[in-house]
DNA sequence: CAAAATAGTTTGAATTTCAAACTATTTTAG
DNA sequence: CTAAAATAGTTTGAAATTCAAACTATTTTG
């Protein structure tokens, strides 16, 4: 297929406009498709923390801070209400005794996979009808994004 | 190109665990990018709010709430903020002085132009290499997520 | 083994948010 | 035509979120 360099351009506005709209609503619908299940307590924010402690890692309090680009303080705080609320569990390294090791309750892997689930599908509804060939090519947009990102936050 | 059904899968898991680092990122990096220029005094909420408001639309009070879901009180401060640090102005509407129209300084403008450059750019390198079938692509890929979205919500 | 470094928590202040009460204005219904 | 209802936006007070700095406990270093 062959295209002007004004259709180009205009492609390249609706797919700007378009992506700051999208992110907004995901979140949103993240979050309250999440409250509509047993899980009504939680946030988005929230959400993202259990996604970063994941399900298997056992990462520390400081690991996880670092790649929320959280102060430590805000993610002790974070921890004790996702702890009370029964989602997480902290665990004293026992080869470390500084150390705190991070898991999910089941409560807690119950949303993880409620939420990746809900990942998935939107993925999935994005792709549709997409070959494997488009597929590769989605991939590639995403790592030259991350490539992008990269230079500007090193330049 | 030809794809097993395990090559999509992955394909499928990379993207959906890209999209959410991602978004993160760019949320951070568009922050501190313009906090390098020389509007030091904006947070990424704030950018928003200023897309949101844009050139020359003379939206109210009340759409801009309606449209990032921001309770009036809300958006009340926020708008406080930008009119105090000189990025918009608020004109009463002189067919119904009940209402607000909201507008860009020149200040907010430049603002306005600086961030719209920055999406540009981070569209451009993201399609680095694509033609124009590609782009159509990506393009549907983005009204699926938004079909999508507008499936759940309805629901 | 004392000093420095590290992991995580606590503290106090600043900011952001919301819902509800409030003010000003316009629309509606009698 | 006017009193009541509705609407637009602001104010208020409380709750939640965040941060940096001080702090506690533990481990590493010299």
């Amino acid at each position: 297929m062959n295209s002007t360099s004004d259709e180009i351009k205009d492609d390249y506005n609706f797919i700007s406009e378009a992506l700051i709209d999208i992110y907004d609503q995901i979140m949103r619908i993240e979050e309250s498709e999440i409250r509509k299940s047993r899980f009504k307590d939680i946030t988005a924010k929230e959400l993202h923390l259990i996604h970063t402690i994941g399900l298997h890692d056992r990462k520390t309090t400081s690991e996880v801070s670092r790649v929320l680009k959280l102060s430590k303080g805000t993610l002790t705080a974070n921890l004790n209400n996702l702890e009370k609320k029964g989602y997480i569990i902290r665990m004293i390294n026992q080869q470390d005794r500084r150390i705190i090791n991070l898991g999910l309750t089941s409560k807690g892997r119950l949303l993880y996979r409620a939420n990746y689930a809900f990942h998935r599908q939107l993925v999935e509804s994005c792709l549709k009808g997409f070959d494997g060939s488009d597929i590769r090519k989605m991939r590639q947009a995403l790592v030259n994004v991350e490539k992008f990102i990269d230079e500007v936050s090193s330049k």
